[in-house]
DNA sequence: CCGAAACATGAACCATCTTTCAAGTTTGTT
DNA sequence: AACAAACTTGAAAGATGGTTCATGTTTCGG
């Protein structure tokens, strides 16, 4: 999953190999989301993992490729993130509360994940796209579940999973990415938001 | 308003001079839509506009400027087709419905102005922030409105604005960018997304 | 302990594009 | 018509940074 779908040459085989596959990962996370793609270098990337300019390519075909493995790895990170937020005895209203808690949290701690995902739109748009697809369909899955169980509208489908997705990210992006002192906490956001869900903004 | 804060000494003073910059900046848009800001090339703007490459210098003093003109630009357009979408005589919620639909209709004619205003998150930072707070305080403005009309509930505020506009940028994302054909039409998601406003997504 | 495969190194290569510039053309004013 | 300012031109300079490669070192099975 970390690499591209055709499996590369370039696996290492050895612990020694492995070691500096992930020094090279992670030093390529801290650029990337310092610097976005284009402004990082890869010799900036190897100078913070402590490497060889060459020994890069003993693990990456290119600077695209290395991007795309962090896209994949980063995409599955928040997926486990949300996912880990998550109480699935709660009711369907109280889990998408729990869903954007828990993703305000995570983006706070790895704001590079959010740059380097963004980002993704334009170094590796058919990833960025499947990240999205993928976590829109989670949430029309349990949209469905919760009118089956009688918390939501049996009416619910993509598109307000899509308006839930948009809502979450975007809350994320102000308050947690661009966080400023006199913004409430991540619960105050998660509770307003999830107030949305529960009885939409109308006159009460 | 079409060049930066600090008025460059680039400015046309012939019509002839105008009429290129025009041609510059609508060749920009393209490549810039089309291949993302680093792949787009200064030549092949000039070539989509007919122009020599020098001339390029002549209205801009770089790559990033004539990008951040752009991104001025369209940010501006944005804001206007929503506006003109808006009956402002009507109800809170119908406003809500009225701008996201306008929205729709017009991120689905202008594909490139989305991409171009994303990729302002890496390019021209600062702009990219500026035009969705802009736009954040607009909906906290009319959300603030229709609390005292009594149309909507009275303690709605930046949180909740910037919960409708995620959802509305990421419906025009995925229903007028990546639209396919069995997609419904935008009225549909305009009024299912304006149903979750108007009542929340809880069992009726 | 030996040999082969895996891994590391960094200088140099090279392709790409932005930017400059000196020389020519058009426009608008008097 | 004449002049100055505005504008145009495209070749070449300059800079950047991705990628290659020949050589040296480490790892690990037998």
């Amino acid at each position: 999953m970390t690499q591209g779908d055709t499996r590369s040459d370039k696996q290492p085989r050895t612990e020694r190999g492995r070691r500096t596959l992930r020094k090279l990962l992670d030093a390529a996370a801290g650029e990337f989301g310092d610097h976005g793609f284009h402004d990082a270098s890869i010799s900036a990337i190897t100078a913070r993992a402590g490497v060889a300019l060459g020994s890069f390519y003993t693990y990456f075909d290119s600077k695209d490729a290395i991007f795309r493995a962090l896209v994949s790895d980063m995409s599955d990170a928040v997926k486990q993130a949300a996912r880990a937020a998550i109480d699935p005895a709660a009711s369907a209203l109280e889990i998408e509360r729990q869903a954007l808690l828990g993703f305000l949290n995570f983006a706070a701690e790895h704001k590079e994940v959010y740059r380097i995902i963004d980002e993704a739109e334009f170094v590796d748009p058919a990833n960025y796209r499947a990240h999205y697809e993928t976590i829109g369909k989670r949430i029309t899955e349990r949209l469905a579940t919760g009118g089956v169980k009688g918390d939501l509208r049996p009416d619910l489908g993509e598109v307000e999973a899509w308006a839930i997705m948009g809502m979450n990210v975007f809350l994320g992006l102000r308050y947690a990415i661009w966080a400023c002192e006199n913004d409430g906490a991540a619960e105050d956001v998660a509770s307003r938001a999830n107030s949305i869900l529960k009885r939409g903004i109308g006159r009460v």
